[in-house]
DNA sequence: TCAGAAATGAAAATGATTTTCATTTTCACC
DNA sequence: GGTGAAAATGAAAATCATTTTCATTTCTGA
């Protein structure tokens, strides 16, 4: 584990969820944490290796990471006013532990979101 | 519905399974059916938007496609191989409904997926 | 201190996807 | 059949995340 990847190991503890790459690298630079782009690509493939942190794409194909084992939770989505409200779902965790396992998978993670229109809208 | 997104489907139909839009172009080129990369995507992209496809994405980031049953399904896909196992969950549709009202939410809509690794990998 | 290894980052390369724009096709109407 | 506006098409260029290259800098351990 070198410096660089404490810096963005840092990062992604401060924003407490999902971030990219770019948005990583944007975050450091801000910061006086400054680190070159390549750097936070090969830091981040460095912590997925060690399985420190964890993946997902985007909708638009951009990949997201953030820290393994930080309880997650799901956003319900204003498909109008981008109003985002975040929700627990023990539902949701055990769902996808059964479905995995009933069917031999391992290493599991899941994603579920709701959108909808809000009352104010 | 025009002739380009008939080709594009004809070919999902014929594969059986998920396809890349560049993959798409090159089944299309081996047959005499050739049509643009360009005119691919755009077919693939109203597709989706008449809802006639399905989307996601590969590890690599490269979208998949592939013609979707009437009825709402979510995913079970191996992070590993790409194998992907559709499964029912009434659990979860009764849990975004419940969400949602609770928030005051209308037009409800949600996404659900589940990834791990496969038993084969 | 010194040599070799590891880390770094700027710039170029890659590859999927999107945009642009000039051309072609379709289609309703005369 | 002929006409023209609207839709469809596709080649080429642009975009953008990500990876590779490679020359330079920093570590490390003897």
């Amino acid at each position: 584990m070198n410096k660089s990847e404490l810096k963005v190991l840092g990062v992604l503890e401060r924003v407490g969820g999902f971030a990219s790459a770019q948005e990583v690298y944007q975050l450091l630079q801000r910061g006086n944490q400054s680190i070159g782009l390549t750097t936070v690509y090969r830091a981040l493939q460095s912590l997925l290796d060690d399985k420190v942190v964890d993946t997902l794409r985007r909708d638009d194909g951009e990949a997201i990471y953030r820290l393994c084992g930080e309880n997650h939770h799901h956003h319900l989505v204003c498909k109008s006013c981008g109003t985002t409200i975040e929700i627990q779902a023990n539902a949701i965790e055990k769902w996808a532990q059964q479905m995995a396992s009933d069917h031999g998978f391992r290493e599991v993670g899941h994603t579920a979101e709701i959108f909808g229109i809000c009352k104010k809208c």
